[in-house]
DNA sequence: CTGCCCATAGGACCAAGGTCCTATTTCGCA
DNA sequence: TGCGAAATAGGACCTTGGTCCTATGGGCAG
């Protein structure tokens, strides 16, 4: 399952154009990078899947069909994350400024030169392996979280917020006997050796402690 | 210590034309802001200080002496953090991606509609307040980090793991009733009422829990 | 209708955390 | 040179947390 082929980070290449695909192809193979190819928009998002292919995508700015612009934005909606580098012949300061609130990694223009592109695109091979690390973390977190029955989630939220066990016991109507089964199994199940690590773990999950933070 | 002078965000304009400061400031002033005029990045280095100040810059790209990149520059390496929108009259698209790649907040081309002004100007406000809330919440976890004693420092890196005393009482090659007298006070000092809280408390002052996590 | 999961909880017991009080040693500063 | 802060630690004692085993009752799917 870790077939170099997979592992290896491939530039995605969005242009309509068919002479500048070719080109870039030819620098980036060139240089030693994985790369694929697509004339549109659409054409990428059809044969794009997030889960096994890390890269960054190389996308132009005017395209006939869906722009870059909307592909980033569409990707955003879907939940996609993978970092773009874009490269605009005739942009406008108010679409790249666009682009890069909208979390762009770059925005290249024509003629881009083959050195700014290389470090762009190790940038975001870069960003893309955090940003995968850590997706995959948390998903292992979530995926442990799910396991926990209702009542053990409730348990989970209040010893965050550093209750005892006897708090946590009044305020969700309960023995403290219940309480410390609830817990263990909730340590056993997030599979955290300490409470230090369950505060992390939560917090991995977007967990709020609510409006607590007591006055001291 | 609260007049409504200082609570009050201003907008800080920096611009070498006297005539577009005269037109901004109008501009500001008639939609109720408080706002200061500088006529060069200089000038504003000189006067303005960041504590007292929340607010945002509204800064012009083009300037003789430092220009705007270059004074967005200079305030990140002095640590200020003032929410930046550019103003411009003959930016160009690289100018305006290194501008956003330094975290500055819009950039705006001349000329600059209003209503597009205002939107920034209330999202600067909105991010500094953020930004300073933040800020004053780290600063206070940090004068009390400040006032541990080396040893109650290391205790509390070794508690926030989620270590034993037993075992940090290893660690330290110390006897376990020492750690429980330096753990108290690292909690007293701290003023948090649980390990929950600590946790989070050091996760304000950026104190990684080194490269523990274990393999469960 | 019969398991199975979930939530409940008591008894017993031990480990871990926390807080008194007391006491010693080492350092650096006044 | 003496005083205070920091680090050390033992004794005593209580609270909390954690884990056995056992047991009951509700709800749901096979």
């Amino acid at each position: 399952m870790t077939r170099e082929t997979e592992t290896l980070p491939t530039v995605f290449v969005v242009d309509d154009d068919a002479a500048v695909r070719k080109s870039l192809e030819r620098l980036l193979r060139s240089e030693g990078y994985r790369s694929e190819s697509f004339a549109s928009a659409d054409g990428f998002l059809e044969r794009w899947r997030p889960d096994p292919a890390p890269g960054c995508l190389v996308l132009d700015v005017e395209m006939p069909g869906l722009d870059g612009l909307q592909l980033q934005q569409a990707l955003h909606l879907s939940g996609a994350a993978i970092p773009i580098i874009f490269i605009t012949g005739h942009g406008d300061i108010p679409r790249s400024v666009k682009a890069m609130k909208a979390g762009a990694l770059d925005f290249l223009t024509k003629p881009v030169r083959d050195e700014d592109l290389f470090k762009a695109i190790q940038q975001a091979f870069s960003w893309d392996r955090r940003q995968r690390a850590e997706r995959a973390e948390r998903d292992a977190v979530a995926e442990r979280f799910a396991a926990l029955t209702p009542r053990e989630r409730e348990v989970l939220m209040l010893v965050v917020r550093g209750l005892l066990n006897k708090q946590i016991a009044f305020e969700l109507g309960a023995s403290e006997k219940t309480i410390k089964i609830h817990r263990g199994r909730v340590m056993q199940k997030m599979r955290v050796p300490s409470v230090a690590d369950l505060v992390r773990a939560a917090q991995k999950l977007g967990l709020q402690p609510d409006v607590s933070q007591p006055p001291a």
